[in-house]
RNA sequence: GCGGGCGUGGCGGAAUUGGCAGACGCACUGGAUUUAGGUUCCAGCGAUGUAAGUCGUGGGGGUUCAAAUCCCCCCGCCCGCACCA
């Protein structure tokens, strides 16, 4: 029995599929789009089989949506700036723009073995001047039209590297690198405005109809509006000389934000961020805070562990003043749990009804007051212990406010702060502005001068690009531009006296930003052509990484938002469909010394047992997401080698649903590479003789040879209905409900009849051009092989003829008391009351219905009766 | 801590969205072919029971003629949290 030769196969349609240049595009103004894009990579060095998952879920859309007779931009470009550059320079002394270059041309090929329908002449790597000189245009724009500016913000400092660190570069407060304890550092960075567009960005969520909700929800709780207050507490006691500045003008007064002005009567402290202006001035004369502020400050700047520490504070002996009541005074503390970043950077506590106002309240011996009664309770004997009660009920202790629910109180409160002119009621975000600069080398320059007169001065556009130098040196620690001899030494563009470029480099979610807007085209002396993007934009399709839920996909929204009112384009939405994938996982396996080691490396013996390479025992793991540092991965190469592309493509588009996760396994692909020969066989060595091609199915077929048929225009309804619901798993299983009924066919007597081989013929190609989004190659050479004409690459989708897409004959099931008793075959639309006979007269049910008549008798047309005895 | 998601045979999953639970596949078992291994073909494959049947979708409760699907409570696992991309 003959194997399929995939590598000589690939290969030459590789060549034909590029000779014909058949996925280039052009824009053709009045033919319908289709965009597909898959989120471009990082190019981290080799592919392995996780990586190209969304690929082959994108080029399985690009052909389905080509033959369904779009015309489709399929593009595909580099992620090229970041941090691992770096490390491998640092690790390895090989330049980062060599590194990325090597990785890229890796990368590419492996893309290419493939056989993805990219448009490959509009390949772009954003480390390019050629791309990012245009980003350096848009910075200077957003500065004009006030989106970008200058501020001081936190950032996680090593004192030994001398550098800022990423959050994941900080493990338990040390510097990954360094082991030194990272300090949290004030530093002028840049920042882009996207809180300009916060209600618009909110606002426009909801019309993503064919986004995953779960993003939708993401987005949501990022931006995270929260309708609350602003409360002023004047201070009592020794406050600092001068006194600290306070929103809105009221010296000496602490602003709150809270979202709970209804509880403000059980206020029992209030807690200054340690970064608070007001918590800073104190500390300059109170040595024990300032070392509070600077423990605080070795916690790093992650949310995730500002949270989960231990709540503390200090007591700075500062008292606040109720709003309400001039006579109550509670102490003011400085809190690791306060974050300056969100609202007024100050907080009220009311313990009764906030869990980490409780905790805080317990640690240190703070009044628990109740305000707000759970319904029901009593109020005499209503306490708190270890749980705050944070939901609605009637508010009492509470002056004013008794017997309010806390919705009405909330409003009553603030009308009373705003009467009082002590507050007023707001709206609070989460979404902070995004800041841009990073204190690297590999990043697009940031096109600033700052000149000790004239201050920060724009570099002119017709100095641009600003490109970085290519003479750089990682020996010593800290950013090379910082301390490149000569690069950041220029004139000032506007008083020509000596000044220095800003050495900070844009964030690399600045590049991915705009790149699906530089692919409508790519080689435009322009960021974009506007004709290009009116016409492909917005992506019809994005397929990525559900990690990039948040970031990367806000940032994009805005910096459309911000491209539009600087008049490059008319568009809000960039991404009008997104598909998130699930990631590929494989188990991992350690030695017994811990080490973790290779898939390959791992073997089986006779008797079962797993062994390493010193035919040592190995410990299996649990599954997980491929990593390198698990050493959990499958190379790509290895199994285009052994199985070809097209197997590895179908093994990731079928048993799991594409957005969720997919283990990948030896005997998963071993059955993929199985059915891969069996197609091949079913169309090189046909059991039976076909007839040519063109051969009309004749009508009057017996009904053994009317199943095929309809199995036949089942199979293409069905895949259609599943690739455009984006149920890839289900097609796949759909295909094979195809190929075993066309391999029952050969086996029946009547078999060889000329009505059976036209319909055999049909199937075959059905299945073949069912076959050609998934397995492009394979599908392509049994096109050939049957005959067809041209390209499969170039045929229109089949169409199911409704007629035989319908089932004629269903199974009905029949259930009395609600268990199933037994089912009737009947045709399809039989009337209710001749299925209602038929269901009690079965043997089964008359058996349990025990001679009574049915009480009532439920019938859903072709699907169920249900009889109630 | 906050937010999001997931849970169905030995395994991945399917179930027309409230209507026959387990499609399709992997693994496994028996048989045929083969010098052997692999391949290929046939049959079986949720648990329990001789059978009729009973039980069964993480656990517990509820709504309904009917629940994997809807509601309430609980358990477990995974992901994100602003300088990784």
């Amino acid at each position: 029995m003959s194997r399929y030769n995939f590598r000589e196969t690939e290969t030459k349609w590789q060549r034909v599929w590029r000779e014909r240049q058949l996925f280039a595009v052009a824009a053709e103004p009045g033919r319908p789009k289709y965009y597909v894009l898959e989120m471009f990579p990082y190019p981290s060095g080799k592919l392995h089989v996780g990586h190209v998952r969304n690929y082959t879920m994108g080029d399985l859309v690009a052909r389905y949506r080509r033959a369904r007779g779009f015309n489709v931009l399929h593009p595909m470009g580099w992620d090229a700036f970041g941090l691992p550059a770096e490390n491998a320079a640092i690790a390895e002394n090989v330049h980062p723009a060599i590194w990325t270059a090597q990785n890229i041309a890796t990368m590419r090929a492996q893309l290419e073995r493939m056989g993805f329908a990219y448009d490959w002449s509009r390949e772009i790597a954003t480390c390019h001047p050629e791309y990012y000189r245009h980003e350096q245009k848009m910075f200077l724009d957003f500065l004009v039209a006030g989106l970008a500016y200058r501020k001081e913000s936190w950032v996680n400092w090593d004192p030994v590297e001398n550098t800022v660190l990423a959050n994941e570069q900080v493990i338990d407060g040390r510097g990954w690198r360094s082991g030194a304890i990272v300090e949290r550092r004030l530093l002028s960075q840049w920042f882009l405005r996207i809180t300009a567009f916060t209600d618009e960005l909110l606002g426009a969520i909801s019309r993503l109809d064919r986004w995953p909700e779960r993003v939708r929800l993401m987005q949501e709780n990022w931006i995270g509006r929260s309708e609350g207050a602003r409360v002023f507490f004047d201070t009592a006691g020794p406050l600092p000389d001068p006194p600290p500045l306070a929103g809105e003008g009221r010296v000496g007064a602490i602003e709150v934000f809270t979202t709970r002005q209804d509880t403000l009567f059980g206020a029992s402290f209030v807690a200054l961020s340690p970064n608070h202006p007001l918590a800073q001035r104190l500390a300059e004369n109170d040595a024990g805070l300032a070392d509070f502020i600077a423990e605080c400050n070795r916690m790093g700047t992650s949310e995730a562990v500002i949270e989960t520490a231990e709540k503390r504070g200090y007591k700075t002996g500062l008292e606040a003043v109720h709003p309400f009541d001039p006579n109550r005074r509670v102490p003011v503390y400085v809190a690791n749990f306060v974050l300056m970043e969100y609202g007024t950077g100050a907080i009220f506590g009311c313990p009764a009804h906030d869990q980490r106002d409780l905790e805080f309240a317990r640690k240190y011996e703070l009044p628990v007051i109740p305000v707000v009664l759970p319904p029901g309770a009593d109020p005499a004997h209503f306490t708190i212990d270890e749980t705050a009660f944070v939901e609605d009920g009637t508010l009492f202790n509470s002056a004013f406010l008794d017997g309010l629910t806390v919705a009405e109180a909330k409003r009553a409160a603030g009308e009373r702060l705003e009467a009082l002119g002590r507050g007023e009621r707001t709206v609070a975000y989460r979404l902070r502005d995004w800041g841009v600069s990073r204190q690297r080398y590999w990043g697009c320059p940031i096109p600033v001068i700052h000149c000790p007169q004239c201050g920060i001065v724009p570099v002119p556009e017709s100095d641009l690009p600003v490109k970085l130098p290519e003479d750089i040196s990682f020996a010593v620690p800290g950013n090379p531009l910082a301390h490149h001899p000569t690069w950041k030494r220029v004139a000032c563009p506007l008083c020509h006296a000596p000044a220095e470029r800003e050495t900070d480099t844009f964030d690399t979610f600045f590049e991915s930003s705009w790149y699906f807007l530089r692919f409508c085209s790519a080689r435009d002396e322009r960021a974009f052509s506007r004709d290009a993007v009116d016409y492909w934009m917005p992506v019809d399709q994005y397929i990525g990484g559900v990690e990039h839920a948040v970031l990367h996909l806000l940032y994009s929204r805005f910096f459309t938002r911000a491209l539009k009112q600087c008049g490059y384009l008319d568009l809000d939405e960039p991404f009008a469909g997104l598909f998130t994938q699930g990631m590929v996982c494989h188990q991992t396996y350690r030695s017994e010394n811990g080490e973790w080691l290779f898939p390959e490396e791992v073997e089986r013996t006779d008797d079962g047992r797993l062994v390493g390479p010193d035919s040592r025992p190995v410990i299996v793991g649990r599954t997980e997401k491929m990593s390198k540092s698990k050493k959990n991965v499958v190379g790509l190469d290895a199994i285009v080698d052994t199985y070809g592309a097209d197997t590895a493509r179908f093994y990731l588009l079928s048993d799991s649903p594409p957005e969720r996760d997919l283990e990948w396994t030896e005997t998963g692909i071993e059955g993929i590479w199985r059915y891969v020969n069996r197609l091949w066989r079913m169309v090189s060595e046909p059991l039976l003789p076909l007839p040519p091609p063109g051969t009309a199915v004749p009508g009057g077929l017996p009904a053994e040879i009317a199943d095929l048929r309809r199995a036949t225009h089942r199979a293409i309804a069905a895949v259609s209905d599943d690739l455009d619901k984006f149920r890839f798993n289900r097609a796949v299983a759909r295909i094979r409900e195809l190929s075993n009924a066309i391999e029952e066919l050969p086996a029946q007597s009547f078999a060889a009849t000329p009505a059976a081989l036209a319909v055999l013929r049909e199937a075959l190609e059905t299945l073949t051009r069912l076959l050609g989004p998934m397995m492009p190659h394979l599908a392509e050479e049994m096109w050939q092989m049957l005959g067809g004409a041209g390209l499969l690459a170039e045929r229109p989708w089949p169409v199911a003829d409704p007629e035989w897409a319908r089932e004629e004959q269903v199974t009905i099931a029949v259930q009395v008391n609600g268990k199933l008793r037994g089912t009737l075959e009947c045709p399809r639309d039989t009337a209710s009351g001749a299925v209602e006979s038929a269901a009690l007269q079965l043997p089964q049910v008359s058996r349990w219905l025990d001679g009574r008549p049915p009480r009532k008798v439920i019938i859903v047309p072709n699907r169920i009766v249900s009889i109630v005895a």
